[in-house]
RNA sequence: GGGCCGCUAGCUCAACUGGCAGAGCGCCGUGCUGAUAACGCGGAGGUAGGUGGUUCGAGUCCACCGCGGCCCA
């Protein structure tokens, strides 16, 4: 027997239930252990930042993952599911800095201690998991939370040592500098996106233009130009481009050498006394302005050729001091000249820079300005108004900066890394060769290092002797227990012995990128190579991931490039990538916006099926969701309710008639029409449903799920309503109860990875009550029939037509007609009797040229309608008193003329119909009744429970 | 500055390889109602972001431009 059911049914309240159902039962470990053995699905989970709470766009890709890991369950594999959560990196930083009320290097080292502050990190990390588990229970997402790979831990910091020291050992690690805009007073280097929060408009810094005097021809300069005057100690080349002109001029006694197009920055006429080319005066050696900026070996100083030099300001000669700027440290890295800092981490002058020592470079620009002037090195000095960047925490100018950094050569696998994309399912097919393989194909090598606090880190260690560089793979091999605490500020601490000099070695400053933390779970959330070896390889490489558009960049890439240079291959077969959640206007959803949505809104408003079922359906995969709440309201009501008041429907009398769904079924061929229809239409949606999920594309799937839904609501069950109703059990009601309940159950399977609550709260009670969860994904029933889906279109059609002429003749549908004649071929019997039920018609001709009702009404014709009026008046009554569907009535009537001819001609109709056991005439006591109009007559109808 | 994706009715989205531009929602009118938070019928609403090109024929292919998104520099 089923379970009464609340036809006006709470979505949010349902899923509440159910969720406390599913941890009770323990449901989500019993869908694993009923299929342990089988073979696996292998799914990652790419982990989140543990930093800030989940939001509406966090639900997407979730939403994605585990459709695929119900789907795969019921299709009988083995799919762990095991979560993870990214823990460290700047976000997390950045958090607890807020949280502390401070920024930057300094107070993190002096003020908190990189102890307390990793400390409160790792707290951090900790309160936002908690946040993230109950939201992701909230939306459905079946995952493994109590065996979570957490980054942080011994064990994972452990795997990602090995990672890095596996390529090693193949040579594809060093050491190099990266020029960064980088805050003096914070110590750190920016990143873009921080970088872009910084700029001022209309900055004033100085214009300076300075003489590069010729070594063997010291009344003659080279002129540069610099806003920057506090790089010119460090300057180590002049730079010019082979094809611009440059001209030599007479001015004061001495010559100048500058482009020709900007002489204009002279302050004498010019008197041209030479031309010449850019590449004319490559080689040429000059006096350097300071004697600190190179190492003793190596050639500087001297002018070189380079592609960024621009004749749009300036001299058309660029002072180059490696370490401050990209291009500089390019070219000076390209042409092999030498360098080395001249200021320090904290933005001051280094002491062997004596003249400027411990000056700040801003501090220092007009000082060194002076003294260059005193020399008569300084041809002209100004001020100009430019666009700056500054540091959006704290306010100081940045500067460009070359900081040590570490960097994986991912450049020298190139092809291999292509390769593997190539051999990659990617959904939507685009990126493959699009965003991703233009990402690869411009491949830079992969810089891993961070100087920062909380992350992995970096696992190399330097002689402080020899220099002598050793990469570590574990704890052990520093004599570490595995469970004692890797992060800083405790490994710091930790020296080696040189194995070459015996002298000490100390591990570099630097923490891991995150994004080799998070490419390094395949293997590190085993704890790979040291544990997990047997479980590692046989779930390697994942049968598929799912994340939004920008983890190209991110894990996709980092998972494609760690596994390509340890295993050769990509660590995923299949990947689903994403769009992202914007507002309706295409607009990017943001917190100073104010068009974010609220995930826990939308759970209790609309259901987090709903939000779900939305994402699989709105727009193709890859592509923005635009999302508001008109468009989740109506997903509720355009599909979820009407599909609940199916199955309330079929609950409701299947309960009265006591319908036994374990009674053989009454043979296909024998049931009626809409049945086969309906079961044709099942079967080909059981076959359109896996095979659009086999080929990892849910949208079409989902949207079919629909269009069926829609189908099944509004012409099954509409056109099946009195098969139910009618009181005699016979076959043919059996046929409608079997066919309705195999049309539901099927759904709700087909339904259980797409809409895990509601479709588990079907299934339980249409079948044996247990959880769909549990279920075998149903296989296509053999009922295909083209020829009924066919014949059924074609009446639908027939019947759109024959209403639209009912309309036009204004003639309502509740009134009988002699006939109408519609185009095309004869109906089978069986489906033209819809046609003319339908169109409430007596018979139907076909071959006619155009859609022609017979409009004339007999005298027959019109009291079979005003029975049904009678019928309808009585039904309404009915409704207004509150009765149940099922409840008998006794009616009672005053009325004469043509109303009582229909009342006495259609008396047995109408008391069938309104399950009135008497009908008579005369007012009676006990009956609520009505007095009105009907066809321009008197009518009164009274009804009381029988 | 470069790459990829998108731009179709007021809104959200369809339309296999080039072949008469569609649905749902919303709006207007109308019908029906033991048909459900409904349903039916009719209607208004489109220079397919713009400009060129290829073609007998372009929403679809090509070029350029604009807007939005993501990423890179």
């Amino acid at each position: 027997m089923f379970d009464k059911v609340d036809p006006r049914v709470s979505f949010p309240e349902l899923e509440r239930q159910l969720m406390a159902r599913w941890k009770e039962e323990g449901t989500f470990q019993k869908s694993l252990q009923l299929r342990e053995g089988r073979p696996r699905f292998v799914f990652y989970e790419g982990p989140p930042t543990a930093n800030g709470k989940p939001a509406t766009h966090h639900i997407l890709a979730r939403a994605f993952k585990d459709l695929f890991g119900r789907y795969k369950t019921m299709q009988g594999f083995y799919v762990e599911r095991k979560a993870g959560w990214d823990t460290h990196g700047l976000p997390v930083e950045i958090e607890v800095e807020k949280k502390l009320n401070i920024s930057g290097k300094f107070q993190i080292e002096n003020e908190i201690g990189v102890e307390r502050f990793n400390e409160l990190c790792r707290q951090s990390v900790y309160e936002y998991v908690e946040d993230w588990r109950l939201f992701s229970e909230r939306m459905g997402f079946w995952q493994d939370y109590d065996h979570a790979y957490w980054t942080l831990t011994s064990d994972y910091i452990q795997s990602v040592w090995w990672a890095l020291s596996e390529m090693w050992k193949q040579n594809l690690v060093y050491r190099g500098f990266r020029v960064a805009p980088y805050c003096s007073r914070c110590a750190t280097p920016l990143s873009s996106h921080e970088l872009a929060q910084g700029y001022r408009d209309n900055v004033p810094d100085p214009s300076v233009y300075i003489r590069f005097r010729l070594k063997n021809d010291p009344r003659t300069s080279i002129l540069a130009w610099t806003t920057t005057p506090w790089t010119l100690p460090g300057n180590v080349a002049l730079a010019v481009d082979n094809d611009i002109d440059y001209i030599k001029v007479h001015e004061g006694g001495e010559f100048l050498i500058l482009a020709e197009t900007l002489l204009s920055v002279l302050k004498e006429p010019p008197q041209v006394v030479e031309r010449m080319k850019g590449r004319d005066l490559l080689g040429l050696e000059y006096e350097p302005l300071y004697p600190y900026s190179v190492p003793e070996e190596g050639r500087a100083h001297y002018v070189v050729d380079a592609d960024f030099v621009s004749t749009e300001e300036g001299t058309g000669v660029v002072h180059t001091s490696a370490l401050y700027g990209v291009d500089d440290l390019r070219l000076c890295q390209e042409k092999g000249i030498p360098f080395k800092h001249t200021v320090g981490l904290d933005g001051k002058f280094l002491p062997y820079v004596e003249k400027f020592a411990g000056l700040h470079v801003k501090e220092a620009d007009p000082v060194i300005i002076d003294d260059l002037k005193e020399r008569g090195l300084l041809y002209k000095a100004e001020t100009i108004l430019h666009t700056y960047p500054f540091c959006w925490r704290c306010g100081t100018p940045l500067i460009y900066y070359a900081l040590d950094a570490w960097y994986i050569r991912t450049t020298e696998r190139k092809e291999q890394l292509l390769a593997n994309n190539n051999a990659t399912n990617w959904v939507p097919a685009h990126i493959k060769t699009g965003r991703m393989g233009d990402w690869l194909q411009n491949n830079v090598d992969w810089q891993f290092s961070r100087s920062r606090y909380w992350g992995t880190p970096v696992p190399i260690w330097i002689c402080e002797g020899c220099d002598e560089q050793r990469c570590i793979s574990s704890a052990a091999e520093l004599g570490l227990n595995d469970d004692v605490d890797l992060h800083r500020p405790y490994i710091d601490e930790v020296t080696i012995p040189c194995e070459k000099c015996g002298g000490v070695m100390r591990r570099v400053p630097e923490v891991m990128d995150t994004w080799f933390d998070s490419g390094s779970m395949p293997f590190a959330q085993r704890g790979y190579p040291r544990d997990g070896k047997e479980l590692f390889e046989e779930t390697f490489p994942a049968d598929f991931i799912s994340e939004a558009v920008d983890q190209t960049r991110g894990w996709f890439y980092t998972l494609l490039a760690i596994s390509t240079l340890l295993f050769k291959q990509n660590s995923y077969r299949n990947v689903i990538c994403l769009g992202h959640v914007v507002d309706p206007k295409g607009k990017k959803a943001s917190k100073s916006r104010g068009n974010v949505l609220d995930p826990n809104y939308l759970f209790d408003t609309f259901g987090s099926d709903a939000v779900r079922w939305y994402f699989y359906t709105s727009t193709q995969i890859g592509e923005n969701y635009r999302t508001d709440d008109a468009a989740l309201r109506e997903t509720v009501q355009q599909f979820f309710i009407p599909l609940w008041n199916c199955y309330t429907f079929f609950i409701t009398y299947a309960r009265l008639d006591n319908f036994d769904p374990e009674k053989a079924g009454v043979p296909i061929e024998e049931r009626h029409v809409l049945d086969r229809w309906l079961l044709s239409k099942l079967s080909g949606l059981v076959t359109a449903v896996t095979a659009g999920l086999d080929a990892y594309e849910p949208v079409e799937p989902a949207r079919r799920i629909y269009r069926f839904v829609d189908d099944l609501s509004n012409w099954y069950v509409r056109r099946s309503r009195r098969r139910f109703w009618k009181s005699q059990s016979d076959r043919d009601k059996q046929a409608a109860y079997q066919t309705l309940h195999q049309a539901l159950t099927t759904l709700a399977l087909l339904m259980g990875p797409f809409a895990p609550f509601v479709a588990d709260a079907m299934h339980r009670n249409l079948s044996d009550g247990k959880s769909v969860h549990l279920a075998d994904f149903p296989k296509p029933v053999a009922a295909d029939d083209p020829q009924i889906e066919a014949d059924m279109a074609r009446a639908r059609q027939a019947v759109e037509a024959g209403l639209a002429a009912r309309d036009a003749a204004r003639l309502k549908v509740r009134q009988p007609l002699a006939g109408i004649a519609v185009l095309g071929d004869p109906l089978p019997d069986d489906i033209a009797a819809i046609v003319r039920d339908e169109l409430n018609v007596k018979s139907i001709t076909f071959g006619a040229p155009e859609v022609k009702l017979d409009t004339v009404i007999t005298e027959e014709l019109k009291l079979e309608g005003l029975g049904r009026e009678l019928v309808r008046i009585i039904q309404d009554r009915r409704k207004k008193l509150g009765l149940n569907v099922e409840d008998r009535i006794h009616t009672r009537y005053e009325a004469d003329g043509m109303l009582l001819r229909a009342l006495d001609r259609h008396c047995d109709y109408i008391k069938a119909e309104t399950l009135s056991v008497t009908l008579e005439p005369g007012r009676g006591d006990g009956f609520d009744g009505e007095q009105m109009m009907l066809e321009g007559e008197q009518l009164w109808i009274g009804l009381k429970r029988a």
